[in-house]
DNA sequence: TTGAAAGCGCTAACAA
DNA sequence: TTGTTAGCGCTTTCAA
């Protein structure tokens, strides 16, 4: 019971300090019971006085969970995932909640250490990327109970609640598009060496709705690097070299179709008539290129958003019976000038 | 002490399949104290077969600190402080310690807020943005004990360890250069009201170089929004279209440049003959543009990496005396086609 | 090599 | 209106 010398405060030092017991320090501090305008005084600048900083950690133990939100994201190099996580951070803002992640790099191994790291926090919910995961994962997840919210995709089978866009369908939807302008003879432009799931479902619906027109995908370039302006400039250039070139190149996203416009515009290509491109997102910067791109919009933010409401619970539950729930937000083709 | 209904395992749990003690259990886990090799299996395959997660609050409880770092961002709308978070995050896999955030939207009073919530983790350290923070979050981080590093700018008095650049300095060389080439009548776009004080410094660098030379900044337009390509490019199209434009023009960040090429190559305006641009930060994206950008590169991963480094202690402690530290990354002026 | 006791800082429940 | 007690799940210390 001798001086404190250490320079955390607990609510012993305010309660003494103050002249109260810990317990009416932690009533005023939570501002539940009653309390007197007197005491409550004394505690509040007390505690102002010596710079008091509740220990959450305390509380979360004592509550057997702890006002955190857990974010898997695949990584932090593409603008899609920190708009998710924007909107979950946004949404939390005022909630009391705080959001703690951690990045897989696309592998599954990493996701299931990262997922049994991120649940030891006791989160209130957990957010994660995509329906596939292993069953490790899964399991995990699902003995310890908190809510999940897995996002960007609805192809498949989720844990609970999935909040995002049909990507297969969103990969029919640019082929049909493209079918209906003529073209006939595709190239295809991906990076991360396919490990982006959601892309390669994409792909999957182009390529099926290509065959199903009797036309044909010619070439698929799938470079190993993550996804930038510059490596869709450099592959749509290798593309359009080869002999045999297709008319138009469907991109796995908008970074890479970006890429492509800016390989036409120095090289005096024209499109569409000498090549057409086609993107996914809808990113915001695209609208400042000259040329506007065909892509197809989808709603990264509002994932964030809505994932998050979920978790707070500002959302119905899950389906009793089944205890899932798919919430679509659809996508959005937007017509540019590149097809 | 009936049947646990409850999903949280604890190691109580284990240590009643095992037949040990709740103390051995822990021994186990942590791999601390001697166990038999029979103890030993019997535990770890019961906390596989129940699926144990330990439970990190109560032993940060225990250790009066949690196995986190936090970290303060401006806001997640910019590319650069994502990057910065991505340098954090990646160089913490592996650390055992976890990244937990908040976004301030450039505003002191949500950063002293959301800086007292994060210090109630007891976090092992704390990354903030820039220089400039309330007494009040100084007050609180100093009374915390966590170690700090603030990232971004060394133009002012650290609370501890800042690692980055001298924004002031990034503006004058950015003056400098586009003196060297002839230009004397400027303009300068920015955005964020403002806010950004970082940007705020640049131009005051850039301002000053700009007055001593005898030159003249005829126009500044700083848009309230966030930055982006479309602001950039349509307030290069306002800025132009004044009578008095100017011969070259400064921007805030990259973003807004890009931007402004985007507009000159839609309008069919030689660059850098008609006007002259240059930007600030060396995105990777701009390798892809058809015109390169004249700007300055600076360093965001490697300030996220260098910030964590120091935090996890594998950097060396501020001096002794003065108990600060600055780490100069430095810059340097890329020049482009655009001046 | 294993176990029992105490306590980290807080809050629910009960008592005064 | 205020205070006392017990305990959240771990780990440190001491004992067996």
């Amino acid at each position: 019971m001798g001086g404190k010398t250490d320079l955390r405060l607990t609510m012993d030092d305010i309660a003494a300090a103050a002249g109260v017991s810990q317990m009416t320090v932690s009533r005023v501090m939570r501002g539940t019971g009653q309390t007197s305008d007197e005491v409550r005084k004394r505690v509040e600048s007390a505690a102002r006085s010596l710079g008091y900083v509740p220990n959450r950690l305390a509380t979360a133990l004592r509550d057997e969970t702890a006002p955190l939100i857990a974010v898997v994201l695949p990584t932090l190099g593409n603008r899609v995932f920190s708009e998710v996580l924007n909107g979950v951070s946004s949404t939390l803002t005022d909630s009391g909640l705080q959001p703690v992640f951690g990045v897989t790099e696309y592998s599954a191994e990493h996701e299931e250490e990262l997922v049994r790291d991120l649940l030891s926090w006791r989160p209130r919910g957990i957010v994660l990327p995509g329906l596939e995961h292993s069953d490790a994962t899964r399991a995990a997840v699902r003995a310890s109970g908190v809510r999940v919210v897995e996002v960007m995709d609805i192809d498949g089978d989720p844990i609970s609640v999935a909040i995002g866009l049909s990507q297969i369908a969103a990969g029919r939807s640019t082929a049909l598009h493209m079918l209906s302008k003529g073209y006939r003879r595709f190239g295809y432009i991906g990076s991360q060496g396919g490990r982006d799931l959601r892309a390669v479902k994409r792909l999957d619906g182009f390529r099926s709705a290509i065959r199903e027109a009797g036309a044909q995908i010619v070439s698929e370039r799938i470079v190993a690097e993550p996804s930038s302006m510059t490596v869709g400039r450099n592959e749509t250039a290798n593309l359009l070299s080869e002999r045999n070139a297709p008319e138009a190149i469907y991109y796995s996203n908008d970074d890479l179709a970006a890429g492509g416009i800016m390989h036409c515009l120095s090289e005096g290509i024209a499109i569409p008539t000498q090549v057409a491109l086609a993107g996914f997102n809808g990113l915001a910067f695209l609208e400042a290129l000259p040329v506007r791109l065909t892509t197809v919009e989808t709603l990264r933010l509002q994932m964030g958003v809505e994932a998050a409401l979920h978790l707070l619970g500002h959302r119905d539950d899950p389906d009793e019976i089944s205890n899932k729930k798919v919430v679509d937000l659809g996508f959005r083709l937007i017509e540019g000038e590149t097809c």
